[in-house]
DNA sequence: ACAAGTGTAAGGCTTTACTTTACACTTAAT
DNA sequence: ATTAAGTGTAAAGTAAAGCCTTACACTTGT
């Protein structure tokens, strides 16, 4: 487990979920999609984008980037906001994972001014 | 201005800075920096990447991504959320300034059952 | 049968981050 | 004054990611 990779400060700072956020796509795929009754390639021709742009989101092998959320928030009427804080918490997370072995040998700034 | 390109719901949706928001390397340069009494190339040693990636941050050449916020937020000791926050909305707000042309012409999926 | 939508892959383009190497300049310490 | 360290920059190369167009096979509704 990650948490033995951890010295204190480490583990105050940050307490990784155990599985990976929803990929902003599922809930396009799963919950928004299905209420809307519209087929993926006119919600692409709308957006703007190309279909497999968005089937990629979809399929959660691609991002949802600041211009597709804003794209996406704009069509829905909601705002790109929900969009990006999905996509930036899965990022997040992805992120922790490939350095979870480099972020414990960080030596925290305070711990340098001790020593 | 760009509120001439916009339609009703575009107006409600968002409300754009009149300027960008500031660039995440501008606080890690101004604020952060000058309270640390730390050369950038210790920095960067400390952080684990080339002293030029970080100047290039300082600079406001490029982009605080997610592991760099990771490998910052985990050295300074408050964690990455604020510097992901930071770079989340000055990338939106790009993407804004990028868009402004063509997301006025995106249809509202509300209007589009309406008609 | 035909039309439309879907899943998927390939090829190509563009952008961006990051590294290493390199050079010129400045500043602090010996 | 020489040396060491830091800084600003640039170039070249790598890798990854998003996006597009084209293309093909499959399914489903009319």
């Amino acid at each position: 487990m990650i948490e033995s990779f951890m010295h204190k400060g480490l583990k105050e700072l940050f307490k990784m979920r155990k599985r990976s956020p929803t990929h902003p796509g599922a809930i396009l795929r799963e919950d928004v999609f299905p209420t809307l009754d519209i087929s993926v390639t006119e919600f692409a021709r709308h957006l703007g984008i190309s279909r497999q742009t968005l089937h990629a989101v979809l399929a959660e092998k691609s991002s949802i980037t600041p211009e597709l959320a804003l794209r996406i928030g704009t069509f829905l009427g909601n705002g790109p906001q929900l969009w990006i804080e999905m996509q930036s918490k899965y990022d997040l997370w992805q992120a922790e994972l490939k350095l979870k072995k480099v972020l414990p040998k960080i030596t925290l700034f305070k711990d340098l001014l001790a020593a």
